[in-house]
DNA sequence: CACCGAATGGGTGCTGGCACCCATCTCGCC
DNA sequence: GGCGAGATGGGTGCCAGCACCCATTCGGTG
């Protein structure tokens, strides 16, 4: 449609979604591009990290929620490696959660599936061109927040997890008990509690039900 | 590819999903075929219910999990109408509980987002042949005894949940108290209480959080 | 009609989740 | 050395969630 980032060479994709359906329709709106190809398909987080060992590529767009390997655990793994290529996450979810944990993965885009076919191409391109966190599509304000304070280079206050905490997390969301999750960590279940009471302030939420959800969107937990 | 059900007469179809890239790829799908045309799309149930007032199709190809209206619930009301057209559900969950619902709500196709293009265009036939519960693709063997009792006239044991069941699970996987619930149902937190408990029975679990991550396999609930 | 299942509502009691208070210890970092 | 943050643990108290008991009112279907 405009301007290819260098005449002649096409930006190769790798592109991981579950839904066969969705893969094929993406894929289809990507190739019809003069300048993006999409080069590779995967079915899962864990087949695009093994499929990144054999194929190069400029550019990585993950679904969130696949099975096996969610599209943020992939990208935590893709982004630890010497050269990674920039990472377009997919989503299904207007989250502003959701979103924070894809940057904290190492994204540096955010995409919705309800989008148009020409800003998801648009996000491919920034991507590619380095431009970080494009976001096409109505987000909060809690987004666009934040991305002020990083362009002004405010330190920001940070309010993800601690290793510990996600561990915990984990457990609450599978369903554990106080007593069950004190019992797998060998800690006291008064500290259970604690770390519990810690995430729920954090989070800015009330129980564990919503605890549970909040696991599922950031791929901590199976649903 | 093969056998058009009426020489000439293409199958006026009904897409409903809320994800505008998905909806993109199934129409260029269905569209390739010369014996099916999408002749109208909706971005979430209500909109579907609401268009079939003024437009005459012979299938409606309804994603499950959609905001406003769930595609369960649009079938619901659609099943409901005089002459109804054949329903086909997309989903992206293999699940077994979810497939029951389906075919409760009336759908006579459930598919799941993860097959191949011409298993959907093969569902989509022989739903308006009016064959029921085509199902392409690997699911387990629950399903297969389901149908199997169907066809020999068998009482089947009824496990999924009733509609109020399911009103008051998508509440509490939602985050909402019993007093929430009763309040918003108008009926008294005993009652709630007592859902919820007949809800965990049948289920086989133990507290909200499980009934949280169920909901959200289901469909009942966004993640 | 008589029975069953769904939906409604009540009572009682236990306990686990959650809130709000307290403290100590150990890091890394300025 | 001191300071903040993370991890650890304790006490107290309220109440919601859950288990297990009871009943009535409908609507269907044998």
């Amino acid at each position: 449609m405009s301007t290819p980032a260098a005449p002649g060479a096409r930006t190769r994709i790798l592109l991981a979604d579950d839904h066969t359906l969705v893969r094929r329709g993406v894929r289809l709106i990507l190739d019809a591009e003069p300048d993006l190809e999409v080069v590779a398909e995967a079915g899962d987080g864990a087949e695009a990290v093994a499929l990144l060992r054999d194929v190069e590529v400029d550019l990585v767009v993950l679904d969130i929620a696949m099975p096996r390997m969610t599209g943020l655990q992939a990208a935590r793994e893709i982004s630890r490696r010497p050269h990674p290529p920039k990472l377009l996450m997919l989503s299904m979810h207007d989250n502003e959660q959701y979103f924070f944990e894809a940057l904290k993965a190492g994204a540096s885009g955010y995409v919705l599936k309800s989008v148009a076919d020409e800003d998801l191409v648009g996000a491919c391109r920034a991507a590619v061109r380095g431009e970080a966190f494009v976001y096409p599509g109505a987000m909060g304000t809690l987004v666009r927040d934040y991305l002020d304070r990083l362009r002004r280079g405010e330190r920001v206050p940070e309010t993800v997890l601690t290793a510990r905490e996600d561990q915990v997390l984990k457990l609450v969301a599978e369903g554990a008990s106080t007593r069950e999750i004190a019992r797998l960590l060998t800690i006291s279940p008064k500290t259970v509690e604690r770390h519990r009471a810690n995430i729920l302030a954090k989070l800015g939420m009330n129980d564990r039900t919503q605890l549970t959800r909040y696991a599922i969107r950031a791929g901590l937990v199976e649903p």
